[in-house]
DNA sequence: TAAATATACGTAGTTAACTACATATATTTG
DNA sequence: CAAATATATGTAGTTAACTACGTATATTTA
């Protein structure tokens, strides 16, 4: 990955990705390893459901950051697997309210070693000079205040001036 | 996004892509918004292509850090869009060699400055207290003397003694 | 309060990467 | 030098996210 790794900041979305997607595969050898059946694309559902309790199908989605639509397939998955189980919502017809099995509970009980191992790896794996988790904060701070697209152009339009 | 938020450092694959997500989309923009039709999953081949002149398809894989049927899916695009072209290697008949055409030239020509405003919105952005892309690097050095799954392990085999 | 709009959920199809497998040519080895 | 192995390319099918669009219920407004 020669050229890519020369080409640096142009190809940093590029990067992003081959990152997250190495750390996400070890992911599922770390859960497998410890003999979880467990999926890291769960993760952020699982995760949001622990700590709230009851959600509705829009609601995860926001939480997660995903889609709706995407967040569906996963709710299908889950539900499948019986991790969660749904109910409608008596005061708003349209929703459907989300949460944990008991089956899911008991998955949230095992994950809890894991997580503290994922944690302390990742701590280790990132403890360099520059903060991995660090610089991903401060960029998202960085895009709330101005967005990428709209640094380009101004940059753009100094250009043409 | 508030929970995946708090959960920090343990959806930290989560995190990155979302990032490289949004850096790419809003690539697309910008490729846009300067009169450049060009796609920013393109800008690994293409790039290459630009530095090294003539390659084979496993040497564009290797070089781009994809596997080689991903590799194979964008060479078929840029062909069609004849911004490549290929011929067989004479001394090694099973070997494709691929190069920018005319056209592909002028269109690295047109990006020139494109990739000087990608960058340097890009530097804009991540200029923050932990620089992105150093963190980057020191994490790909870090992957490099030790993996995720190693670093896992061996704090999986601690609790266990 | 009927009509218009907004919200919640769902389905269908797309995208951009992947893995697994197949085939052709080249190289190495018994 | 024939057989085994390695390398290069290609195809088929999968995955995990997405966008676009449709329907049902709730809310707002003329």
């Amino acid at each position: 990955m020669n050229v890519i790794d020369e080409a640096g900041i142009l190809a940093i979305s590029t990067r992003l990705q081959r990152l997250s997607d190495r750390i996400r595969k070890d992911g599922l050898e770390i859960y497998r390893e410890m003999g979880i059946s467990f999926e890291p694309k769960w993760f952020p559902v699982i995760y949001v459901l622990h700590k709230k309790n009851v959600l509705s199908v829009v609601e995860i989605a926001n939480e997660i950051g995903y889609t709706h639509p995407s967040t569906i397939t996963l709710l299908k998955e889950l539900e499948k697997e019986k991790i969660i189980r749904s109910k409608k919502d008596k005061a708003d017809e349209r929703k459907r309210l989300l949460q944990l099995s008991a089956k899911g509970q008991q998955l949230i009980d095992q994950m809890g070693p894991a997580w503290e191992v994922i944690t302390a790896a990742t701590a280790d794996l990132i403890d360099t000079q520059n903060n991995l988790m660090q610089a991903i904060l401060e960029v998202e701070e960085q895009l709330k205040m101005k967005s990428f697209l709209q640094r380009a152009l101004v940059l753009i339009k100094e250009r043409q001036d």
